[in-house]
DNA sequence: ATTATCTATAGATCTATAGATAATGC
DNA sequence: ATTATCTATAGATCTATAGATAATGC
């Protein structure tokens, strides 16, 4: 039951890390409004997250549990398909949203303890998305492109249009821009 | 002569507020470290600029200024010839890619004062890209894209790009990876 | 015993204000 | 007079450590 009880707190916990560092990334969240949220001092925070860093790493773990769909699946294996009811649904989503593209924008800083994250994770995605280019639509995209050649501009793609979305939701469709960007990489019906 | 002096003082002190900035953003810089790389105190600085804000706002007036090209030019006039070049251009200044790209990751964080800046010059900037594909292009892209639709989708591959590449620089040739979309926007030829 | 929290607090920083001092321009 | 800088410092924070106290599990 312990046990229990204290994994619902470190799961508050990390929610109320996600929120504070959305609304004022890594760098400017504080241990203090975490726990403020969760009704802990600062120091009982600690308990559970013995350092910032630490809280921060995990959020970062969950994240990449969630993107691996908590199986030991690697975060590698995409679905073209799936990749648009992605989107959408993190248009439902802006806080998540929010949380990752503060914090993949601090990581480029020195130093960023987020940093071989997002380096291993784009390589792993990028692996990925290429793979499955490759299953929808073969060798040979338009353009002339290779699936190795398409993949980062689909993640590129993808992050871009979250911090246009963000800044400007009212002038920014983001899952129907994703999805103009899916229709380039279709051949083109023949005219 | 004084006045002259100053303005060089303001010019030092801005592109050293540039380089923290791209070292730990802008809430992980301090007055101090911009201070001490010109050789001058903390309260020194403030001389010049009157708040840490302030000396924020005048890096990005800065930007605006180089993105119209120093004249009175909007910054919605792009061609679409020069992208190319711009990008292999930022390709070698991993500094200044680095400032814009920490700013833009933060700007998505509440009440961050470049918010305003990001979204009205987005804006600005999607508009200008669209005239320019219209220009280039016509009105029908591939995969039946308006230019409307694609400028948004050409904003975001550069700006996602760049987060791949300051992550990974060997793992992502940034030029390359532009121009390969950039050939996705043309008409394929007929096979 | 172990776990969960709290109070107290050390030790670092940070921004910004106040006011002095030196140098420069008219 | 004005401009450029400095020293001193107020006033806020922030992270993390130390150690006490209460609650829970065996």
């Amino acid at each position: 039951m312990a046990r229990a009880r204290s994994e619902e707190r470190r799961a508050e916990i990390l929610r109320a890390a996600l929120e504070v560092i959305a609304e004022r990334g890594y760098r400017g969240a504080t241990l203090g409004a975490v726990a403020e949220r969760v009704g802990l001092t600062q120091q009982g925070l600690l308990h559970y997250f013995p350092t910032k860093e630490n809280l921060l790493v995990a959020v970062l773990e969950e994240r990449d549990q969630w993107d691996t769909g908590g199986s030991g699946r690697s975060a590698g294996a995409w679905r073209l398909d799936l990749l648009d009811s992605l989107v959408e649904y993190n248009a439902m989503r802006p806080g998540i949203v929010q949380t990752f593209s503060a914090l993949l924008g601090e990581s480029v800083t020195e130093d960023h303890p987020a940093q071989e994250f997002f380096t291993h994770r784009y390589a792993q995605v990028r692996a990925g998305m290429a793979s499955a280019l490759r299953a929808e639509y073969g060798d040979a995209l338009p353009g002339g492109l290779t699936p190795e050649q398409a993949a980062p501009l689909l993640v590129a793609v993808m992050d871009g249009l979250q911090y246009q979305w963000l800044l400007d939701p009212r002038s920014v469709d983001m899952p129907a821009a994703f999805r103009d960007f899916l229709s380039l990489l279709q051949r083109s019906p023949a005219p």
